[in-house]
DNA sequence: CAGATGGGTTCATTCACCGAACCGAGGATG
DNA sequence: CATCCTCGGTTCGGTGAATGAACCCATCTG
């Protein structure tokens, strides 16, 4: 966790995986690659988080492999950050969290996930009531719950209104 | 999370519940209430916070429904923090997380969870392979790996070498 | 050429974390 | 009955991270 006291003394793989996604931002970083977020203005923009404290987050996922650093295109130069398999290994972690804040917190759902073959909604492991199996991350469509506001002011959040499955690079319209 | 800026225009569960779990040492704490970790003395030597931190988070947690502060003894007055259905419901998420974390940055497994009724050693989900169920919480043995120091400094750290169920509260040897 | 866009860096302020010291109630010890 | 010890904190000064606003620079666009 790079602070003055960090988590060594653990001996422990929970304080290990916190000590890498356990700063603040690190984990919404995460959930929106998986969203299909890449480029740094749509991360900023939808976070809402200071710059430089996202470029900060950038660094260390690329660095720590969870999100890796490519370029899109040439003059300008871009690059996008894409999440890695280890980056995707973090679904059922965010999942579980997410499931926990909606059941203790949340009132209403605000986003629903479905299996994309047979459109049933995912269980709380993110297996497919229907068909038995763990699905797969590629094979998530995200669809709006109730709960989401139906006209977000930021261009990302209209963006992830629409059905989509996770990892799928987000299109933003110009609008 | 009580920060200048919070995650509140996040419109997110995860982004919820990480308001409450995400400040550091916070799911520290209760991974060490789901080991059975009750008292102040305990925590503040095992995790080795800062006392005014451990007080603080013990606090919240309190205040958030996750653990109870209830008196076990009088003269002198003593207190202990129970994790409650509310904390034994992040199971899934800090299992998760510590599957992450032995997966991509441990080497040796530390700790072993296994369906006290059979023996077997749980799924990624908490689920028993053999018995097809998902295993509550308190059915859940846990036994050390063999990365994990046999002989470590503090008392609580020896004490949950020992096999024990989840949820059980933990019994410090004189010594 | 002016302005916009994307992707940052710099900087002063604020705030949380750190560790050490202190504290108070209530046994235990001699 | 004076002292020490334990438990569960609080207080406090110092440090380092987060914040938000400003700035920067290369490249398109009008």
């Amino acid at each position: 966790m790079a602070l003055g006291k960090d988590y060594a003394t653990q001996e422990c793989s929970i304080a290990r995986a916190l000590e890498i996604v356990g700063e603040r931002w690190t984990l919404l970083v995460v959930r929106d690659a998986l969203y299909g977020v890449r480029r740094y203005n749509d991360f900023l923009v939808h976070l809402g988080a200071p710059r430089a404290v996202l470029a900060a987050r950038l660094q260390t996922l690329t660095s720590e492999g969870i999100l890796e650093k490519r370029r899109y295109q040439e003059s300008p130069p871009r690059d996008e950050y894409v999440v890695t398999e280890r980056g995707i290994a973090l679904w059922p972690t965010l999942r579980a969290l997410g499931l926990w804040g909606r059941e203790h917190f949340g009132e209403e759902q605000l986003r629903c996930f479905r299996h994309a073959d047979c459109g049933t909604e995912l269980g709380p492991y993110g297996e497919c009531p229907a068909c038995g199996t763990i699905v797969p991350v590629r094979d998530v469509l995200m669809v709006p719950g109730p709960g989401l506001d139906p006209d977000p002011a930021d261009p990302v959040s209209r963006a992830l209104l629409r059905p989509k499955r996770l990892l799928q690079p987000l299109e933003i319209d110009p609008a």
